[in-house]
DNA sequence: GATGAATGAGACTTCATTCAT
DNA sequence: GATGAATGAAGTCTCATTCAT
């Protein structure tokens, strides 16, 4: 509500900014670290994060929010086919670039109310463009609403387990999501 | 090489034994923990086995070869595609109800010589039936051999993120093996 | 010395409030937590208390003027015996009833001076009901006038020993008190 | 059940020796801070004793062995009001000159069996001493068995708030025992 | 004066591994 | 070979107090 003080809003992006990176470098998040690469005590950590999980989340927030952008636009499209695989295809590619947003997605209870909801509207999203693939038989009918977010974890997780260096992973990801989109497809 | 002692064999017994029941319950394996349960000493697991590796891909070991046996018995197959689907679904099924073969499934470095073999020969045989399925035109082209092991485990882990409870999984893994198999497919 | 400003007043008033219901819940009392009780910043609290004590004190203070008072009653009653015990029997119920005054009873050195004042005013009180009990022959004479306070938080903590819930324990104590009163009688 | 170890009991004896020497300093137990003292590394204190109650009661058994034993001899003393007398006078002594008995005593919950089991065996000498001396006319009939154990603890508080230094504090106990003696005669 | 973010020492606890017995 | 006690680094988290805003 109220907003942070100035220098409180600097450790906070201090810390979030560490945990970017620690995240990035595919170290797992513990707050003793991120207080001591970004020169704080461990107390300011836990004052603005009270959990890994928080922080984690807050560190997938602005991801989490391009995708929600991001389905903003294909619910737009008229073509429900190419609006569905283009959605889920840069879902799997989020994931695939951006480990915490595979750790957050594959993660049933969140601690931030805002991740809850933005996981509530990629679902919504993904649901309509999935009843409206449907609709237009291009969707085999015996895909469920809760199937979505599943596979596009399975997705990433196969392209993990496939390369052994980051930089190989979208083109993989993308043969892959291709792949499915092919089984999925009526 | 050597045999072991009777009662060494008898010690190494309790402790895969043990650890296979900790797999089962979903425990993560600890040496001291197997120590405890098997009533022996962590030095006797330890002398057994150095890492918790080497003791997770024992474990694994019985359920890779019933998987080889089964591809020995696919390679017989002369339906390409019957036998290419039906290997990878046992693949899946087996790695869905076992968590130790996720993990070794998943990692790419083994320790113990045994399990690279039993992979190696998994992989051997994923090939032969995928190269067989795709020259009698069953299967997409550009599918590479690499690609059926991270596959399956993005199968597997799709299915665990999917359930909430043991039970469920099956079911569910078959839905999704089927629906990526229809993708494999020309 | 001078007059808190109207705010500051109004700031010590919400603490000690606070304060006060935190003693009556059990609570140890944190300042940090009587801040955001109060809604207050640390810094302030602090300012008005700068220990623990000094809160604790001050908390207690209303408690202690009340059975200062009643010790001013009791110097008149002509029964020498009758105002000693009812004296004894008050300040046990009152530590029973509030852990602050149970605490500030026992503790030797005080931080406030009025506590202080009133700690001794009460030993004043206590000396002379004693010897007007003792002249009169109502009570043991090696009885000291050091022993009153001991005695009470004694009782006051065996009622605390023995009793499960804080309901149970104004009975208790009735009939410690009047236990040990029998035995300081002659 | 299995004897220790040589070196192990050796540690064990470390561990509650210094254990002791806090107790009798006044130092509240902290398992890091016994480990450091006795030279041993925190996970050995930790084996031994996996709480702070645990070591606490472990320094206390010999006392309230002791304590136990003189209630055996107690017991074959033909005259009640003798015998109940110095039971719960040395009862106060022992609290008064240890710490670590003052707190187990005040505590209902033991972690240890032994705990448990010496401190029933005294309850149980106490209830007998009391309905002898009951029954022989020596003590008022409205003294509870139950009230034993917190009258106890009140009398050690009572010397405990009453004594600077802990030099003064024998004589101290007893003058209050026997005010209360007095106090529970019939 | 008031605020509350920041601090960081320090308490607690776990666990992989070693090594004396 | 077997044992299991010992180790102690490393992680977690709390809270009394300070001080910049």
């Amino acid at each position: 509500m109220t907003p942070l003080r100035k220098d409180a809003a600097r450790n906070w992006d201090r810390i979030v900014t560490v945990a970017r990176e620690l995240v990035d470098e595919g170290t797992p998040l513990q707050l003793n670290d991120v207080a001591r690469r970004a020169g704080l005590g461990v107390g300011t950590v836990y004052r603005h994060f009270p959990t890994t999980e928080a922080l984690l989340e807050t560190v997938a927030t602005p991801c989490l929010e391009a995708l929600a952008d991001h389905g903003d636009q294909a619910l737009k499209d008229d073509d429900a086919w190419r609006a569905f695989s283009s959605f889920l295809t840069r879902l799997v590619e989020a994931q695939v670039s951006d480990p915490s947003l595979a750790k957050v997605s594959a993660t049933a209870e969140d601690v931030l109310p805002r991740t809850t909801e933005l996981k509530q509207q990629l679902m919504a999203t993904g649901t309509e463009l999935l009843t409206r693939a449907r609709t237009a038989g291009a969707v085999r009918p015996d895909l469920a609403d809760g199937d979505l977010i599943p596979l596009m974890c399975g997705v990433a997780y196969a392209t993990y387990v496939h390369s052994d260096s980051p930089a190989d992973r979208l083109p993989t990801a993308r043969r892959y999501v291709d792949t499915l989109l092919r089984g999925l497809s009526a």
